[in-house]
DNA sequence: CACCTCCACCTACATCTGTAGTAGATCTAA
DNA sequence: TTAGATCTACTACAGATGTAGGTGGAGGTG
């Protein structure tokens, strides 16, 4: 089976879990902003329900708390996201980029820096398993 | 009120419409392709929700069968579904354009492209405008 | 007019998502 | 050791979404 779906409130919780580390459930609520903070026993049931997925599990236990750790990487769940999103328009990516560049939401200078910077990345990659 | 928002199969609905003008339920039901097709009424539903939600309307009737067309236009629909899946991105497109390129869905070509096509769109626009 | 077909409407329901309460276990500090 | 804090695990529930059945009525056809 393929990568779970994750939805709005489990991929909150799964960006906290990719920035922090392992974390409590108490240390996830309390990383979202004050003002819209769901209840303890909230992010309790979605953690649970990411670990049901497989997206998230246990690590270990400090005290009576259980500390969870992101098992589907961060990379992985947005490349899903983005497959899902472009699957509404029909898998072609156009109709996407002309809105994105119409919003002012993309530039050419956008597209040239990100293309750089992946370049890079390989180039580095490449680098490194060389001199392994 | 701003725009409704639109599920998968709504949208789906709604791009027939789009492309099809005004059209009957049979008709929107048998836009699917055959391997897919939703019951009769599964789409009927759909059709009731769209229109209680504003983004599809009445415009007559042949027979005892109700004709609907498309409110919400594919452009502002498209806007919004954009908006909402940057949302998930904390409303940043680099991670998406990044994704986009290294998944081959985006090159700087495209992105050329699309930025001419829309510089052409608008000088038609404005040209039109002076002439009428 | 009688009948058959198609449609409108209403109702139902499983699953998913977000939201949270409760009961009982466990830990910790006095 | 005992009371308060904190957790876990379970349960509940409303709204959204996809899916479709059933009933009755409108329209055309012979």
């Amino acid at each position: 089976m393929g990568l779970p779906k994750l939805t709005k409130l489990e991929l909150q919780i799964m960006e906290t879990l990719w920035t922090g580390g392992a974390l409590s459930v108490r240390e996830i609520q309390e990383a979202f902003p004050d003002r819209d903070r769901p209840a303890y026993t909230t992010v309790q049931t979605m953690v649970y329900r990411l670990e049901g997925k497989k997206a998230i599990r246990r690590v270990k236990k400090i005290g009576n708390a259980h500390i969870f750790e992101a098992v589907v990487s961060r990379s992985s769940a947005h490349r899903r996201l983005i497959d899902e999103f472009l699957s509404l328009f029909g898998g072609r990516s156009q109709p996407v980029v002309l809105h994105l560049i119409e919003s002012g939401n993309l530039t050419l200078e956008d597209v040239k820096e990100a293309e750089a910077l992946l370049t890079q990345l390989k180039n580095e990659k490449t680098t490194k398993s060389r001199r392994g």
